[in-house]
DNA sequence: TAACCTTTGAAGGGA
DNA sequence: TCCCTTCAAAGGTTA
């Protein structure tokens, strides 16, 4: 019934978005924060701010309307919990007393439809019609999971709504699920890069949404599922931008790699079990899937052709530097610990879940005005040349290769304050914020809204004071 | 227009 | 087994 106040809505501005937190809250986050039927800038992970990403599926031209907010809530992220709607975080919103939520809230970022809203029963309604019997083609053995907790629950239910459904278990015949929603992996090689050729398995001979005359010589592209920091990144990143009125993603992504690993184990946990759904979900659907069959999708970074040049050459560098990310970032930021706790956060998924009781440490505490961050050596792209970066604490594993076994074998090493990473890392020395990169927001908690949207689980925000830092103008 | 940037994690392949 | 590479998201930036 609430479902109808939205139905209306077919392009949202930043007052209805306003006026839709307020229901958002009130209804337990019911609806999705952004609702716009036009097939552009559509953003269905981010909550507020707008977007020109489409999403996991790119069809811009046949994006089902339920498609493009389709992202997880909160109420995934309860492993070891009682299925998401049995959550009593959910409450009804006149006695609240827990209550099992309307199916559509298992999803609570869909976008609703005027013609959709009635008609839906379920979220797995388009997954498996009444009775069980599945709507789409389930690879051979259907749903077994092979772990009995991921038995098709309420939980698993709301992944597969959040990102592999209703488009995503599609298959069959064609990747069209009945209502025309095209499988969120499946990317058209159109717009997703250079087409491939056969990287697709048989399950996955998905017809394109796109003409067909498109679907002939392209073939879809099945995503990568997610992994967990993906996810963390899909649900905190609307919040980071609204902190810290960045724009960047790669600042953005700073933020959030830090804060991160300024979560707790139980919270990190949290997202690794719904990674392992999504990968475990991902390769029921495609069973004959690879993360190779992507390789060679993107082309290779220029960087890679450019050995001649030195890394460690500030100067040659035209792009931007990461290092302009990092200092507002710190601000924005919930710190790193100073006592190195990062390092205690687990190397691995496996090590977040073996113990996910473990005593979540806490990494509030204020960062080092000169920071160390720390990207895996494998991975480093940059090599910066920053007075004073040779010499101090960075040159403790400024030597290459050997720190990144180094690193993550021995957690226990003691790295500068500031310096993150579970994996092999080397510390990189970050230039002092700049003040024009400051905003109020940077140092405040998350609005209201996002703590209510993210309800509690994010604790580590909420404790967060309040307070107000003028920009300087420039 | 496409690659780059930036983050972490998963996966694959080579040594 | 270890190490390296690639890709996943995202959007501004850059070539």
């Amino acid at each position: 019934m609430q479902l109808v106040l939205l139905l209306p809505v077919v392009k949202v501005s930043w007052e209805d978005w306003e006026d839709r937190n307020e229901l958002f809250r009130e209804y337990g986050n019911l609806f999705c924060p952004r609702i716009r039927t036009d097939t552009q800038d559509l953003d269905p992970y981010l909550l507020p701010g707008p977007s020109n990403k489409v999403p996991v599926v790119q069809h811009a031209h046949h994006v089902h309307p339920l498609t493009p907010l389709i992202t997880y809530s909160n109420e995934h992220f309860s492993p070891g919990t009682p299925p998401s709607h049995l959550s009593p975080e959910i409450l009804d919103p006149k006695t609240g007393i827990p209550r099992t939520p309307h199916p559509s809230e298992l999803s609570p970022y869909y976008p609703l439809s005027p013609g959709a809203v009635g008609s839906i029963a379920h979220p797995l309604s388009w997954f498996m019609q009444q009775q069980g019997q599945p709507m789409y083609s389930i690879p051979p053995g259907g749903f077994r999971h092979p772990y009995p907790a991921l038995a098709m629950n309420a939980s698993m239910s709301s992944l597969v709504s959040s990102r592999f459904s209703p488009h995503m278990v599609t298959p069959p015949p064609h990747s069209l699920h009945q209502t025309g929603i095209p499988h969120p992996a499946i990317v058209s090689p159109a717009i997703k890069q250079e087409p491939s050729g056969d990287n697709i398995s048989p399950s996955m001979h998905a017809k394109s949404p796109v003409p067909s005359k498109k679907e002939e010589d392209k073939k879809p592209h099945i995503k990568k599922p997610l992994n967990a920091f993906m996810l963390y990144m899909k649900e905190m990143r609307a919040k980071v931008v609204a902190e810290c009125t960045l724009k960047e993603s790669a600042a953005i992504n700073q933020i959030l790699g830090r804060r991160w690993h300024s979560l707790s184990r139980e919270e990190q946990a949290k997202y690794y079990e719904l990674a392992r759904k999504e990968r475990q979900l991902h390769s029921q659907l495609y069973p004959g899937w690879s993360a190779r069959d992507n390789y060679g999708k993107r082309k290779k970074r220029k960087r890679e052709n450019k050995p001649d040049s030195k890394p460690e050459d500030f100067s040659i560098r035209s792009k931007k530097q990461c290092v302009q990310y990092l200092p507002s970032e710190k601000m924005c930021d919930s710190p790193a610990s100073s006592h190195g706790s990062m390092l205690d956060s687990p190397a691995t998924p496996s090590a977040a879940l073996a113990s996910p009781a473990a005593p979540a440490p806490t990494h509030s505490e204020q960062a080092q005005p000169l920071s160390l961050t720390t990207k895996p050596e494998g991975r480093m792209h940059h090599h910066f040349s920053v007075p004073g970066k040779a010499s101090g604490s960075a040159s403790s594993s400024s030597s290459s290769s050997s720190s990144s076994s180094s690193s993550s074998s021995q957690p226990s090493i003691a790295i500068p304050v500031g310096t993150l990473g579970s994996q092999s890392s080397t510390p990189i020395l970050t230039r002092p914020i700049p003040f024009t990169s400051l905003h109020p927001s940077m140092l405040s908690p998350p609005s209201p809204f996002h703590q209510a949207a993210l309800h509690s689980h994010h604790s580590l925000f909420q404790s967060q004071p309040l307070s107000l830092v003028t920009k300087p103008t420039e």
